[in-house]
DNA sequence: AAAAACCCTATAGCCACTTTAGGGTCAAGC
DNA sequence: GCTTGACCCTAAAGTGGCTATAGGGTTTTT
């Protein structure tokens, strides 16, 4: 890996747009880089490591202020653990619901198209039927019980 | 169930924030409701209908574009219903690509819980590990075979 | 020397709301 | 009749995590 890189450079190299790592210093999320006589960013190797870092953790879906979190517990390598594990353990239990609402909404979905398949007219259509049906609360295939959270 | 209704009491029955409500008029997905001498809104059945349709339909995650596109449908009963079911279509497509990718998250998430277990320092947390190592392309025990998209 | 590819800043847009600021109106109690 | 509190109004800004646009400058390639 040479470095040091142009921002274009690095946002190839992680799999990122150049917009992005520009986001991402205007909010501190990245510590300002050098920069050339031209006025051009200048990255090394640190900051290449901080943003496959930060890329890592958004793959798995953290909110930037989480990120932004476990980059101060790393700066001071002798506090307790513990925080860091309670954030993992929050962000777990996020996905947890998350994924148990999608479930049943997938089933719901399912539900909804059966009720219908294509070459009918609107007027007739179980999908719109059973959508207007269920918001007025009347039975439907497409049973709401679990409301959808956001 | 009386009419008609003030703002408040529409958000109340529909279980919906009141400036939701304000919200979904300016974007033009509620009609304009009539207007009593001293400026507020006032609500009748249709409107109760159509906003119990709106979060019905928000419950099972649709974007507003769609709900006004089921809308439009809705309002020309001799169309064809095809286009109804390509949207429910398409809207299920989203939503098991995203199931999918949170199941994979939940698993990654799992395993990075499970390299730490609090008691100690920041600098022998497991967890600050993987995600470190895992940024590096190094092998650990959270790998994320597949991107999350969103 | 010209064209393409890259870089810069600042600002606005996306979604679906939510919040804030700064008011006006109305019913109940004192 | 006057205050208190609950309700209503508008307009604008903020949220998260980017993405896109406008309007430039620089560097590299042809």
């Amino acid at each position: 890996m040479k470095t040091p890189l142009k921002i274009g450079e690095l946002a190839t190299h992680c799999g990122v747009a150049l917009e992005t790592i520009r986001y991402y210093e205007k909010i501190g999320l990245l510590p300002l880089p050098h920069r050339a006589a031209n006025g051009y960013r200048v990255y090394g190797t640190a900051h290449i490591e901080q943003l496959a870092f930060i890329r890592h953790c958004r793959a798995l879906d953290m909110p930037l202020s989480d990120i932004a979190a476990l980059q101060q517990f790393a700066d001071e390598p002798s506090g307790d653990c513990g925080e860091i594990d309670s954030l993992i353990e929050t962000h777990l239990a996020r996905v947890h619901e998350r994924l148990a609402s999608l479930q049943n909404l997938e089933r719901q979905l399912l539900n909804l198209r059966a009720a219908c398949t294509s070459g009918r007219c609107v007027q007739e259509c179980g999908i719109l039927h059973e959508l207007t049906a269920a918001a007025q609360g009347d039975g439907c295939v497409c049973h709401s019980q679990t409301p959808v959270s956001n």
